[in-house]
Order: structure tokens, then C-alpha cells, then sequence
RNA sequence: GCUGCCAUCGUCUAGCGGUUUAGGACAUCGCCCUCUCAAGGCGGAGAUCACGGGUUCAAAUCCCGUUGGCAGCGCCA
């Protein structure tokens, strides 16, 4: 079996989005799965758009997701550096192979203006016609060019389409797909920058890399009989294709701000976990045999193969996500959700916020309230009233159990009552309290839930929380004991 | 407009000619558990397998057409 080697190869234009993260975790799981190489390449021969922070962005959301590169850019002493498009440029490596086809016939100057190539485009459109440039300059004389040349106009260099003729993509998901030569547009391989565009920089870049399997988005797949043509000039091995079927938003068109996040690194803001995003995008266009839906890294990594990736598009459904990040975090232990909690909190810079919040205190309540975390920011307000000096007293809470008709007499003497015999309660554990409780409800014969409920209201201040006495213990006689008072001081007298 | 791709519950999907009253997961609904909220357990509803033709003894599965959706059509990647 060959020595797998793929990548995956952004352009440095924005963050990181959930799409080239669905191609970036295939290509890593594929080359994970074969033993082979994972390679990051930035594709910034686009010089207005690509920005250094961009680079920076990718590089942070790869590291996050842990989608680790074997080969990459910043490692010059690589077989293969360097792995920017940009300093490829410069090293000529691009218009060798361009001489090269120009030499072969495979390509030729273009002295044709954007307004005159548009303008055919536009009339191909009109006449219904397959929208691609005229092929003008294809066979100018040594006179003409010359002319040009002291014309001070700057070509740009196009490969010469075959006009006849059909190639045939033998793709691994899709199987064989054919093109017809003629339809094809004589394409621009060399802007007049100088620049590689991005069809001629990602062929020349693959087969330098020694790239064995492509697998990108299916948006690409128009693009790859062009870069079959030009592998062949080049008389060059193709590669293995392999195009996956779209990630859409909710409304099934292609995915974009309006559906709510498109950076990864605002998923990881709202407190997502990494191996929650893997998971789900996974599940997006590919299966197992059996359905299986919760996955390991490792897991997948042995699954993974190409054969099981679909072929039609998939709506990504964050209710989902959202229900596998809670999975994940249920998984794990209180000392690891803490952990995650804290590496949270510093990336969003709210640190500040726990400063003053007993770890252990806020271990144990990551712990009673584990169930009931969607997303590590949830932590914050399912636990911050442990540690709040002031309770806060909800509305809701108050009129419905310290004030209505029905219970306000009863809370009261509850209240009452349990401040005086707390206050010297020994055993402050769950199920002493409970007992403690059952035992009042009895005594008074009343119903447990009006011995429960305004206690809860008491020490939290809301009507919904933990488990009441394990509430009661991890918070200690003497705070238990503070907070009851408060509320009758507050509400009773 | 041209070209290509796709089509199974609301969503992600299993299924690769007979084992299917089409299986699982999310969401949704009900019940149980229960001090609340969750989590968990159990169960329900939800797909004439886009439509129409073939092929075959037999089709969600193979072929053709139609319709619909999406993508590409840049000196963007």
C-alpha cells in the first residue's frame, strides 16, 4: 500500500469556518486511518485578501481542534518547505512550470483587457452560449506580441483547452464523472501580477508535495478537470480525487453568517468542545455501517474511511452539536470539566470572574450540576449562586413560594423553624438533611415539597437548582444558616 | 444561461435486488424515576424511500426521463 500523504491547504482570508474544518478533520482522519502524512499548506496567492492574522487565526483553531500537521509552513528544513504558496513565488517555482507548458504549447500569452474578457463572457451568456474566453490570443504572431510588449501591456498566461474531447474524473465517492473539453475555459494559469492563480498553484504545489489524495469540498469538483489537464501537460501522476458533498445551512443553501456561526473559534467563544465539533462533523458525510454516533478520536480515527463518506449534501443542525457537546461534557470527570471550564474562562477572558470562588466549592458544584451543562459557559449560571455574598432573590421564586395565598405561612414557619435547628445541626450531609427535612414534614404534617421548596428559594434564590440537601452540604451549616436568615429578614418581617 | 452534483422521517443517517410491517441518532410528544431543573429508563408519533417510466419472479436498492435543491462558471481560493 502507497504512503498516504494528503492536505489541507486554506487561504488566509478570514477565520477558520466550519466547512474547511469538515475538510481539514476528513484529510486529518483519512492520513490518521492510512498512517500517512497531514499537511497544512496556506494558499495565499490571493495578496489583497490574505492577511498574516488570518495565518494566525488558522493556526490557532487547527491547534484547538488538535488537528495536528506532520508538515507545515515555519519548518524550513522540510523535504518539501516551503509550504506558503507566497515564497513558493518567489522561489520561481511556478513559472518554471508555466515556461515549461508555454514551451510545450500548452499555454500562451494573454494581452486581453478584464472589460474585453468580460464582455465575451457576457455575450456567451446572451447567445447561450457556455460562458468561457475566445481563445483571441492564441495563435499571436512574434509581431504582434512584440507589438504589444512596446505597448507596455502586461499579459497574463492561460492554458491552452483542448477543444475536443472528453476527460473523465474517476472520483472515490462520487465515481466517474466526465467533462467535456469543449465547455472547458482556456484558464488563466499566471496572473498579470505574477501570481499563480489558484487551479495552477494547487497542481504544481500537489505534485511537488507528493500529494496522493485530494478530498475537498464538492464546490471544487468544476475545478478538477482543469488541473487534470494540466497533471497531464505536465505529464505529471494524477492523484486520487475525492469530493465531499456540502455542509448547507438550515434553509439548505450554502452556508454563511446569516445562519448564526461560521468560525470555529466563535464555537469554541460560546463554549463548545473541541471533541464535540470533531464528533458532529463527522457525523456530517460520513457513517459507520452501524449508525454509531458517538465517537472517540481515536475511535474514529480507526473507522474513518473514504468508501463511507456520502455523497449528498448535509444540513448542519446545531441543536445537535449542542446536544453532543452536553455528551461529551457528561463523559467526563468534575476535575476535567473544571479544567475545561478554566481554559474557557481564559480564553474569553472572564478569569476574573472566579476569583474569588472556592475551587473546591466550585468543583462540587461543577459536580452536582454536571447533567445540566450544555455548553461550558452554562457553568457560570448554573453555579455563581454559590458564591454571590447577596443572594439573588428571583422574582418568580418569591411570589410563587414565599408569598402567594397558599404558601406564605407555611414558608415562613419553615423558614423560622429551620434557622433555629440548623443552627446547631451536626450533621450537615445529604442524607442527614434530608432525613432532617422528611422528619419536620412529618412532625408538622405537611407536605415534603413545603418543606423543600422554600428552603431551595432560601439559600438560592431560584426555584430550580441541585439536588437540595447535596446543595445544602457542599454550601455548610454556617452559609445555609446566613442565607436562611437573610430571606426571612427579607421577605417575613 | 451553460455545466456538474444530489434526492430515505423536520434534521443527520443505515440500507448497496429478496432477511424491511424501511433500522439508529437529534429534535418533538407521553409515561416512569424524582425535592425542583436536568440526566436516565420506557414508549409514541413522524419516511406512499421526490415523481414517472422501464429491467427483473422480486427494486429504496439497477437503468432512463421529469421535477426540485445545490454548486461552479473570476487575473478568488
Amino acid at each position: 500500500m502507497i504512503d498516504v500523504r494528503v492536505r489541507f491547504a486554506p487561504s488566509p482570508t478570514g477565520d477558520l469556518h466550519i466547512g474547511g474544518v469538515r475538510t481539514a478533520l476528513f484529510n486529518w482522519l483519512f492520513a490518521k486511518n492510512r498512517k500517512g502524512k497531514f499537511i497544512l499548506r496556506i494558499d495565499d496567492t490571493d495578496k489583497v485578501r490574505s492577511t498574516e492574522a488570518s495565518v494566525k487565526a488558522i493556526f490557532d483553531a487547527m491547534r484547538w481542534l488538535k488537528l495536528d500537521w506532520d508538515e507545515g509552513p515555519y519548518n524550513e528544513n522540510l523535504k518539501y518547505s516551503p509550504y506558503c504558496q507566497m515564497e513558493r513565488k518567489e522561489k520561481g517555482i511556478y513559472q518554471k512550470y508555466a515556461d515549461e507548458l508555454i514551451a510545450g504549447k500548452f499555454a500562451y500569452y494573454c494581452y486581453c483587457t478584464l472589460e474585453e474578457v468580460d464582455a465575451m463572457r457576457r455575450e456567451a451568456h446572451v447567445n447561450k452560449a457556455p460562458p468561457k474566453y475566445d481563445g483571441r490570443c492564441r495563435c499571436l504572431t512574434y509581431e504582434q506580441i512584440e507589438q504589444k510588449k512596446k505597448e507596455g501591456k502586461i499579459p497574463v498566461i492561460r492554458f491552452k483547452m483542448p477543444d475536443s474531447g472528453v476527460i473523465v474524473l474517476n472520483d472515490i465517492v462520487r465515481g466517474k464523472v466526465k467533462f467535456d473539453n469543449f465547455l472547458l475555459d482556456d484558464f488563466v494559469i499566471i496572473k498579470a501580477n505574477g501570481m499563480p492563480t489558484y487551479n495552477f498553484a494547487c497542481v504544481v504545489d500537489d505534485h511537488l508535495m507528493e500529494i496522493t489524495h485530494v478530498l475537498r469540498g464538492d464546490d471544487h469538483i468544476s475545478n478538477t478537470p482543469k488541473q487534470m489537464h494540466i497533471y497531464n501537460a505536465l505529464n505529471w501522476r494524477l492523484p486520487e480525487f475525492a469530493h465531499l458533498a456540502m455542509i448547507l445551512g438550515s434553509d439548505g443553501s450554502r452556508l454563511s453568517k446569516r445562519h448564526g456561526h461560521m468560525s470555529v473559534l466563535e464555537y469554541r467563544k460560546e463554549g463548545f468542545l473541541q471533541e464535540a465539533l470533531i464528533n458532529y462533523l463527522a457525523l456530517l458525510g460520513w457513517s459507520t455501517e452501524d449508525s454509531q454516533q458517538i465517537f472517540t478520536i481515536e475511535d474514529m480515527k480507526q473507522k474513518f474511511s473514504i468508501g463511507r463518506c456520502g455523497t449528498s449534501p448535509s444540513i448542519f443542525d446545531s441543536a445537535k452539536l449542542l446536544w453532543l457537546n452536553g455528551e461529551k461534557i457528561r463523559s467526563k470527570t468534575p476535575e476535567q470539566i473544571y479544567e475545561l471550564f478554566v481554559d474557557w474562562l481564559n480564553y474569553t477572558n472572564n478569569d476574573r470572574l472566579i476569583d474569588n470562588w472556592d475551587v473546591k466549592l466550585l468543583k462540587s458544584a461543577i459536580f452536582l450540576e454536571r447533567n445540566k451543562i450544555k455548553l461550558l459557559k452554562d457553568i457560570l449560571s448554573l453555579v455563581d449562586f454559590f458564591f454571590t455574598k447577596d443572594v439573588d432573590y428571583r422574582e418568580v421564586a418569591v411570589q410563587t413560594v414565599f408569598l402567594s395565598e397558599k404558601s406564605k405561612n407555611v414558608a415562613k414557619f419553615v423558614l423560622t423553624e429551620s434557622l433555629i435547628r440548623l443552627s446547631n445541626y451536626r450533621d450537615f450531609s445529604a442524607t442527614s438533611l434530608e432525613k432532617y427535612a422528611r422528619d419536620l414534614a412529618v412532625e408538622k404534617n405537611i407536605k415534603t415539597s413545603q418543606v423543600f421548596h422554600p428552603i431551595r428559594v432560601a439559600i438560592s434564590g431560584r426555584k430550580q437548582g441541585p439536588s437540595l440537601f447535596h446543595m445544602m452540604e457542599i454550601m455548610g451549616r454556617e452559609e445555609v444558616v446566613r442565607r436562611i436568615n437573610i430571606a426571612i429578614n427579607k421577605f417575613f418581617t
